[in-house]
DNA sequence: TATGAATGAGTCTTCATTCAT
DNA sequence: AATGAATGAAGACTCATTCAT
């Protein structure tokens, strides 16, 4: 965002890795629970020094969420365009994102914390950019529908299954180890393409539930605040 | 002597509305980016009176957490307990929880969000008792399986997905007006346990990604950082 | 100082209970570290009726110093009137002092460390009535000294010596359980007056040590800041 | 990488500075009476800046015991191994103290007055300091008792009188301009070892005490509380 | 007489940012 | 390219005091 001319050969190298490491930081911390001296105390540089590389604090948190955002987007794109069966595609999405939240925890962390730190301009940014990436899964998910790979339902609540399903691993993925991306991938394109698939009826279950209600006089089971 | 120590008759009450009000905030901006006098001003209350019924700034956000955890742990204990089959007890706890999360969203937002600002004690209780729930709903997934009713799968990587699934829709639940708990919790239960049915075998598009992989010899379709 | 009419009968007796408290409070946690709601939860009383009670903080203060500084000054006057030798009153009043001293240690205390928080009339009112005090004692060495019955010194270096060491005692007497008054006193008039003494000279000290100015060559012994 | 992290070489000059302006204030009105904003003032520094130096309040206050407490101790030690007799070096000892108080009363003043504000682990630290130096002191008069030069008391009762006569006299030396400490040193040592010399014998003056008990009927000598 | 509640100025402290060198 | 130093606004929190009831 912030190279000028001017700069040294070395400073876009050295920049990134100021982000890297703050992304590191904000993780564990939390953005506005991590200072820009202890930032520059992690790279080995005085706030000063620091202030040449990342222009403002809000500044990394913008180059991190970009960092997540742009490859996201990127990956989409690229295989929504594929020749090849809209459940294929989002399985090779499933993968990829897997991959790339697996990669770096870190900034997604971030991505997912701390974007209400942002300020107007780059918070509607990255907003928009996610409803970007939204629209084409759900683009996938009609045309699966359309198709009749999956049953008839409503192709955004069906996005926002297979959002929600990817996107909160970030939360445990760490204490997994071992666990790779093409394997939670697989499985969670199983459960989500079958549970979605034409055959799939849930009516048994629902009539056991509404059977269940009736006889039921037990304790509320749902929930009223306070 | 007449000393009556302690509060008024009154005190609790508004205490609760202070730790109202203080969950909207820092729903919207988070609980680092939310001053103690701007709760001050929404309550109408100066910062003393404030500190009177709040203690402190992070006695509200553990208040707040244990909002969340305290029915959320009494339902999944209660729901558990049941005589009825684990697929019907886990769609009835899924119901709670869906409509815990849409009751009191901006609860559901700082219990995601902030609870890495909790101090040692206090945030490793609410991590014991988030490993308490999740004990509780893979147990019943373990039942399941056992039963016959689910495939031969880990029980705890379908607890993960059951909870994905769940815990990430407070992250778009207010921009889905009209959608019922209900209604949600039968799609998600839906797709979750005929996903991770006995007769769902995922053979066939794991062969065709590697049919895939073979073939194509495009740009990279996984991720490398930077 | 604060009686006012149109109090009650026990008005008075409780505001002497609240200044017994006060001074017992400031005399563990300084009267800066103390606070008002502090002194009420150890009365028993909410912040409101305390007001009733006490007018101010300020107030508290200035009444433990009253209540030192108005019996040692009538002490004083009391037996520099009595019609003996000028070093058996003073004998007298080491006792009486250290009796003072002895019985309520924390007025003391708040006596010796507190008055710098007392504002400007109260505090010079407290000074004045310190160097009465002084001046009696000074008068009783000025007798003695013209009797014959001490040295010849300047009484002013004699009084300062007889305060200093009375004075000093309040730091650690609560750290000599069972040593009396009276045989502390015995002890300090001893030291005083046989120190102070016609027959008394320190040629021989001095000289030693004059000599052992000019001998020693070793690190410095005198102070110098930082 | 050229990082120098830790302070320039002016730091640690300005530091001290800071140190000498905070005692004096801390001295004239108390350390809780005096705000950090107004140190600042007297140094010409934002509170920013100053805490760049200082790091926190209690930090000025654990300097400045230190400031006092070191050099005392190393005096003590140093002139307690002295290889001359035990009222010379008490003498000389009396001296360096004398000294060290004039030099820096408003050190002394924070010394005797504000120790109680230091937390926990830095005012045990300063009282055992305290204990040292006057087990020191004990050492030097008992070896005076077992000698012969001095009657045959309680050596911790003949530090106390030491101590007492020394340490009070920050109170009131301001008001003595003039007065050298190696002359005050004579004095006090001429009444303390004098006072307390083989040959000295109270007898006299407490039978007189005695007498005149039993012959005074007069108003009350001793103190009852109010 | 006493209470609980409210005030608001004041406290210490932190931190992103700037700047002379 | 980097440093140390300074800023100043903002942060959380405290506390003597007041007042309606």
């Amino acid at each position: 965002m912030g190279r000028k001319p001017g700069h040294g050969p070395a400073w876009e190298g050295r920049r990134q890795d100021v982000i890297d490491l703050a992304a590191e930081l904000f993780a564990n911390k939390g953005y506005a629970g991590t200072g820009i001296a202890e930032i520059g105390r992690a790279v080995g540089l005085g706030t000063g020094a620091l202030y040449y590389y990342i222009g403002s604090k809000e500044n990394l948190l913008i180059e991190i969420q970009e960092r997540v955002m742009q490859p996201l987007l990127a990956l989409a794109r690229r295989i929504a365009a594929l020749d090849e069966s809209p459940l294929l595609r989002l399985r090779l999405l499933s993968e990829a994102v897997l991959e790339l939240i697996f990669e770096r925890l870190d900034h997604i962390w971030v991505y997912e914390h701390d974007y209400r730190y942002l300020s107007g301009p780059s918070r509607a940014k990255i907003i928009m950019r996610r409803h970007q990436f939204e629209d084409i899964v759900s683009g996938l998910f009609q045309e699966a529908i359309e198709n009749g790979e999956l049953k008839n339902m409503d192709s955004k609540l069906a996005m926002l299954q297979f959002t929600n399903l990817h996107a909160h691993t970030y939360t445990w993925a760490a204490s997994m180890e071992g666990l790779k991306p093409a394997d939670l991938s697989a499985s969670y394109c199983s459960t989500l393409f079958f549970g979605m698939a034409k055959a799939a009826s849930d009516g048994d279950l629902e009539a056991e539930v509404k059977r269940f209600r009736k006889r039921y006089h037990g304790p509320s089971l749902s929930h009223t605040w306070r």
